[in-house]
DNA sequence: TTGAAAGCGCTAACAA
DNA sequence: TTGTTAGCGCTTTCAA
């Protein structure tokens, strides 16, 4: 068995209790016994117990990442290994582990969030999707149990931490970068309506064709499962419009990849017949043909962000619910292109 | 504070040890006294504090993942929430935890691992990725810690539990495949040397070509950062050769996308001018322009596997080393076709 | 079939 | 500045 608090201090000749202070790092010990007890932990090759301490001070260092149920392929998304390198580059600085849920559907996910919460095995919980009427949400309002969401909660949304972007606008600003390129006839795809993320884009995108007086017709919104053979769907019936569109806003670049392909499919060019324009940035959408238009949302620092509130939430318990808005860009490429020219 | 096993205890007037022993679901309790702690429990909303039950037994019914270091974008391939769900799947029904790694660099990767491993966090590693001459493992090896590898180890092949597909063979088919469609002049991309899974992969390869009594030079191979422009750079110096390859075996599907888009670039089409053959069959391999002929290395047995194969040895620890390959399936897709046709 | 009690390794009053 | 001691909540002998 490993060595222990007590090996330490029987071998630098003290009491566990100062060793214990030693690993905290106590300012009320001299500098030659950390020393002398530093020493003996090098020796003996200690390291804490983290069961014990958590025991003992009721907390577990570590903090939960809920990712949204794995059922379908929304999982592939290199989003979420995005978002879990920005937490874990936080967590990691004030030495916190990480703890993830992989839940197949929304029973085994609800079950992991249970277990961690009342089995003490994290502080809290970051939420990596935000949905109407979700239950795990509701459980975690119901315990009390300090979490922050990445996205906009779907209500309670003044007593709950949260990490977004301003979606609405980023959103709006895509369509109106279409528009004031001379396309009159815009599309939007997205995925569930039930995520509040797509609401949003939805939203902003809304305003863009009110605004500049466009008409505005529910025929050109399709929400696709992201499955669905790739947006293939979405774009049969958009293109089957009497007007089809010359500029869509897609919500993510995995599925504006599969519109891509979609619409070669039925003939069409991008950026030649219609102009693209999407959201995430992912690395992916660098290296499409062509490259993408689209938002980088900043994922590294949605991620960073949400476990910096989580961490200050967990520490105290006071900390009032705050909102964070991360900053995007959007970034140019060739997707899009005017009208005519 | 939650209810502890002495709430239940005198709730249910018994003694904390018939609680214990209710919870583990002893054989040695009677029916009537289970019902009526069962029925405490339930009462008073009382769940198992888990860092207590781990002090006690010493151990901690969780295991760690590790990623390899994100500096660069390799995280954001699908593989690897792809695996994550697969592992999650094992781990869960077994009712263990995950932990993750998302170490920026090797250092803080390394210090995780440390972490984990000394601190009892874990009763067992999962490596996602074998290199040579990892520091990670040699200090697993070291301290006589359980863990497998998704992959081959670089060495003591004997003594690792590993997880892994025949790269080798997978990698001789598809050039193979190739070659039967008439191509002579092949080319391989494929990640770092340092990696396993790029060594046998490139072997395979080399190995078909050998077979063929084609020529094989090493102009043919190049070796590219992820990051690199994706690709960009190995298709200039591929296509810059006297007789340029008419045919590609490219280590992954992600890199692919990298790669259709810089021969389109130079002026080709895949696959009029380059057929193109990779790895791992992710879901964007479907939904690219054209969909790729890939390999589906069943990323989530892959996973699953793993964990499975963790949990038994932490169980036992006499559990000897084994190797399980985990079977491919080439998808033909429309990415390749005869050189003449 | 059940209970009493010791102990897992650590922290934190309280004393000194 | 340091030591003593009593837990944290659970499991597990040993006894009954």
């Amino acid at each position: 068995m490993a060595a222990t608090i007590k090996d330490v201090a029987k071998k630098a000749g003290v009491a566990p209790s100062t060793v214990s202070r030693v690993i905290a790092d106590s300012s009320r010990i001299s500098l030659n016994t950390k020393k002398r007890v530093r020493k003996a932990m090098k020796e003996l090759g200690y390291h804490p117990n983290i069961n014990a301490r958590n025991l003992a001070v009721r907390s577990s260092q570590a903090i939960g990442v809920i990712m949204p149920s794995s059922a379908d392929k929304a999982l592939q998304n290199p989003f979420f290994p995005e978002v879990l390198r920005g937490i874990g580059a936080f967590a990691h600085e004030l030495e916190y582990s990480l703890y993830v849920s992989t839940g197949e559907n929304d029973e085994t996910t609800f079950e992991e969030v249970q277990r961690m919460v009342n089995g003490h095995r994290v502080d809290g919980l970051i939420l990596l999707y935000s949905r109407n009427n979700d239950p795990v949400q509701q459980f975690l309002m119901e315990e009390n149990f300090p979490f922050v969401i990445v996205g906009k909660p779907s209500k309670d949304e003044s007593e709950i931490t949260y990490v977004d972007n301003n979606n609405f606008k980023a959103s709006q600003e895509l369509a109106k970068h279409l528009i004031d390129m001379g396309h009159q006839h815009l599309g939007f795809i997205g995925g569930s309506l039930e995520l509040t993320v797509t609401q949003e884009r939805l939203n902003g995108f809304r305003s863009a064709i009110r605004e500049n007086n466009l008409p505005l017709s529910d025929d050109y919104i399709v929400h696709t499962e992201f499955l669905k053979s790739g947006g293939t769907e979405a774009v049969e019936k958009l293109f089957a419009l009497d007007h089809p569109p010359t500029g869509l806003v897609v919500s993510d670049d995995l599925m504006t990849l599969g519109v891509i392909h979609a619409i070669k499919e039925i003939g069409l060019q991008c950026p030649e017949d219609v102009s693209l324009t999407s959201f995430n940035n992912l690395y992916l959408s660098e290296i499409t043909h062509p490259p993408l238009t689209t938002v980088d949302i900043n994922i590294y620092q949605l991620g960073f962000q949400s476990a910096r509130c989580l961490i200050e939430q967990t520490k105290n318990k006071e900390e009032p619910a705050k909102r964070i808005i991360v900053p995007y860009e959007i970034k140019y490429r060739s997707s899009t292109k005017p009208l005519y020219s």
